[in-house]
DNA sequence: TTACCTGGCTCG
DNA sequence: GTACGAGCCAGGTAAT
């Protein structure tokens, strides 16, 4: 509990006065008038405040408590919380109580003698043990009370009225969260005036209402008779909800320990099968359970709604049950309408709903003494997990609406998004093989390299330092050395990023040492020591997991481990790509669009010369620096061609002069004309990129081929910084989003094409613009031949698609 | 001891 | 003050 500090506190008129003391003097008032009083804390020395308009809400636990409930609790009513605190104590508070003297025996007390003074003027009739330690105690009895008895009579310097929440000063917070640089809050300030305006409180700050939650039915199925039941209603609905409830959050561990269903809104079911804490009823077979359901999750004529099925899918395969009939995904209805947003349950459900859902952890805690689900107390357990099911159900009656409304983002999906869920969990549980012992083996070779690199660091330092942390890296280079120190971090410190370690590097020894070490040592901690231990003991394989709603362009991202960020730009990176191997008799096959996003640019800018180079099947660095440098095609130098890149990636990026300067290492004005000279060359695309940032700010999103879109929520900030940020990402959405609708088109053909087929291939991974496969041997022509195909023909763009195939032992030769 | 942030590196 | 989108690691520090 926050407590004021014994002096006058500086930043209000409050001082000298406890925490408690206000809420209770508060209380006490509101009572007077007639108030209701809602105390939020966790503290149970204000329990003695609670009566019959008092109540108190511990939102840690999610609880609501009243007199009954004090009762409940500490076996006493709340008049006789202060008589109960002076014999226990309470540390926190700092009352010393009764040494020996715990909860069980002061309510036995207190309610055999109706109040602390009886039972002192008794006390001598005390027998036993804990009457000599009740007698022992006794002095210390009337501090005890008197520490913690509340004093509501304290004066305090405000009234009601005042205590009303005014609204936001946003000037004074926008100062203030410039000043300091809390530029998240900047934009939520700033993306205000886009959305709907804060509402301003009309309520009074004490006359609180009740929460406006609807009164929910949910039920816990134990016997057979009831589950017949649900099972029945489940089998005539339309669309059913449901959620697993599992034992971990890794999708391959995970098992089942009970099943949630919703058909209907506020109504829903929890079916325990395996909580196995002690004490736990008894519950219905898990198998029993799981057969009666097969016929249900395995019909895909039986539609499906969850959050986040893929999760559920893998649990249930994990049992032997194909999940087949999925039809809607909240996670995947908030990410298509608004790929920023938060798509966890609980967000959407406070967004959506205005509902506070019970959230894991208030039913599972938290940190290291989080139980899993198994363990938790069924009377807990079961309204959090019939509540999940029946928030995914309410949540989909609020948006998919929405969507509905949007014909391109529910195409989008329902033909793209819904799909590719069962493609991406296949993905999954195949996984990859790695050769552990290559990798162990680059290991040690790189811990022998790396000691080497250290010696030598400390011998140019000229003293020992960890070479890992930036702070004394900093103070070595720019302070003991004096080496010159080029820009500043987020923080302030002098920075030792890669591009300064290079500056510095031409003219001094050690930060070349360090560069060495930096890479060398990623490579180890993040790849060689890494990915051996994240090999699954059962499948020998890796398994990461793909993200379909994080990335807010429309890609997926990858993670536990990452597989879309494994080196390959330096001899040392690709050997551990050369451990990624096919399994014995198969080849890797790797297939990537080539410049696939400047080929979306070609298209979506309609510009005559960019769309002229690719139907001619040219180099496009090339071209592009033949027509900015003015040379003929074949005379275009190896310098000019990597200028050419720079500027085209720049383009993508939605460059400024100043970021390819910095790329090329020129001057600023030299960049500024490579761009202009570019501009000249394309005007389409200056005109697209001129269109794409007004219709951007006109609307608020820009949005990809496919009629993805991505809100832009700064898009129209005051703070030139953060508006030009907001551009940059409005120019590249387009151009990265449609690359990324592309490849999930083709990766839902291929992956048709393969189980219609049976051909012997799997798909693997995909890494953006790159599918990875392993083929059996002797299919592998025709696999390239038919995956180019299910790739080029994903989508039909006024410039042809075209992917390179690769084969080999490994996905390094497979490039 | 744990939880979070920073600075750095990996990829497309 | 500057290129778009991601995830992971070690070091360092704040909270418990």
């Amino acid at each position: 509990m926050l407590a004021f500090a014994p002096w006058d506190c500086r930043c209000c008129k409050w001082g000298g006065v406890e925490a408690d003391d206000v809420i209770g003097t508060l209380t006490q008032q509101a009572t007077a008038k007639g108030l209701p009083v809602l105390i939020v804390s966790g503290d149970k020395d204000l329990t003695q405040l609670v009566g019959e308009r008092v109540r108190m809400l511990d939102t840690m636990k999610n609880l609501v408590t009243d007199v009954a409930g004090v009762e409940q609790k500490f076996g006493v009513p709340p008049a006789l919380i202060v008589d109960w605190l002076a014999l226990v104590g309470d540390t926190s508070d700092n009352i010393p109580g009764v040494p020996g003297v715990g909860p069980v025996n002061a309510a036995k007390w207190l309610r055999q003698y109706g109040s602390l003074d009886a039972l002192i003027a008794d006390a001598a009739a005390i027998t036993g043990k804990i009457g000599e330690k009740l007698r022992a105690g006794l002095e210390q009895l009337p501090l005890s009370r008197q520490l913690a008895t509340l004093d509501c009579q304290v004066a305090l310097p405000v009234t009601f009225e005042e205590l009303r929440p005014a609204p936001p000063d946003t000037a004074a917070l926008r100062a203030l969260y410039e000043r300091f640089e809390f530029r998240s809050w900047l934009r939520d300030l700033s993306s205000a005036p886009l959305a709907n305006p804060a509402p301003t409180p009309t309520q009074p700050a004490l006359d609180f209402q009740e929460t406006a939650a609807e009164p929910v039915t949910y039920q816990l199925v134990l016997d057979q008779p009831a589950f017949e039941e649900w099972l029945t209603r489940l089998q005539a609905a339309d669309l059913f909800a449901f959620d697993t409830e599992t034992t971990s959050l890794n999708y391959l561990d995970a098992r089942i320990v009970g099943v949630s269903f919703a058909v209907n809104p506020c109504e829903a079911a929890y079916v325990p099968l395996a909580h196995d804490y002690p004490g736990a009823p008894d519950q219905l077979s898990r198998e029993w359970v799981l057969e009666r359901l097969r016929p249900l999750l395995e019909d895909p004529a039986r539609p499906k709604l969850g959050q986040h099925l893929k999760y559920d899918s893998h649990v249930l395969a994990n049992h032997g049950i194909t999940l087949r009939g999925i039809r809607h995904d909240t996670l995947l209805e908030s990410y298509v309408l608004d790929s920023t947003a938060r798509h966890d349950m609980d967000s959407l459900a406070e967004r959506h709903l205005k509902l506070r859902t019970i959230h894991f952890e208030d039913v599972a805690g938290k940190g290291a003494k989080q139980l899993t689900f198994n363990q938790v107390a069924l009377e807990q357990a079961g309204p959090y997990a019939a509540e999940d099911a029946d928030v995914t159900l309410r949540l989909h009656r609020c948006l998919w609406p929405r969507l509905e409304r949007e014909p391109g983002l529910r195409r989008l999906y329902e033909e793209l998004e819904i799909p590719l869920i069962d493609v991406l969990a296949r993905m999954e549980r195949i996984g990859v093989r790695v050769d552990a012992a290559a990798l162990r083996q680059q290991s040690g070779e790189l811990a022998k390299r790396l000691w080497e690199l250290e010696q030598q660091a400390h011998d140019l330092a000229g003293g020992r330092f960890n070479l890992g942390s930036p702070k004394q890296l900093q103070a070595i280079l720019f302070e003991r050395l004096g080496l010159p120190s080029g820009k500043k971090t987020a923080t302030g410190q002098a920075s030792t990023a890669e591009d300064v370690l290079q500056e510095l590097a031409l003219n001094y020894p050690l930060p070349k040492v360090i560069l060495e070490h930096r890479s060398l040592s990623k490579l180890k901690s993040t790849y060689t020591d890494r990915l051996p231990e994240q090999i699954h003991p059962h499948t020998g394989r890796v398994h990461t997991s793909y993200h379909q709603a994080v990335a807010s362009t429309g890609r997926l991202s990858s993670s536990d481990p990452n597989l879309q960020n494994i080196p390959i730009r330096t001899s040392e990176g690709r050997r551990i790509r050369q451990a990624f191997v096919p399994e014995p008799g198969w080849v890797m096959l790797a297939a990537d669009y080539s410049q696939i996003e400047l080929r979306i640019m070609a298209h979506l800018s309609g510009d005559d010369g960019l769309l002229r180079a690719f139907a001619a099947g040219v180099d496009v660095h090339r071209a592009t620096a033949a027509e900015v440098f003015g040379v003929a095609v074949e005379d275009v130098g190896a310098e000019q061609r990597r200028s050419a890149k720079a500027i085209n990636f720049g383009l993508i990026y939605g460059m400024s002069a100043f970021g390819l300067a910095q790329q090329l290492g020129i001057e600023r004005g030299a960049a500024k004309d490579y761009v202009d000279r570019y501009f000249t060359r394309y005007p389409g695309v200056k005109a697209y990129m001129e269109n794409t940032r007004r219709s951007a700010a006109e609307r608020g999103y820009v949005e990809t081929v496919f009629g993805r879109r991505l809100y832009l929520s700064d898009i129209r900030a005051r703070n030139p910084q953060l508006r030009q940020a907001a551009e940059r990402a409005a120019i590249n959405a387009p151009m990265q989003g449609t690359a990324a609708d592309i490849i999930k088109r083709a990766m839902l053909a291929v992956d048709r094409w393969l189980r219609e087929s049976g051909f012997p291939a799997r798909m693997l991974m995909q890494v953006h613009d790159e599918l990875v496969f392993e083929v059996a041997e002797d299919a592998v022509t025709e696999a390239g031949e038919r995956i180019r195909a299910a790739m080029i023909t994903a989508a039909e763009l006024r410039v042809p698609l075209e992917v390179d195939i690769g084969v080999g032992a490994n996905w390094d030769e497979a490039h």
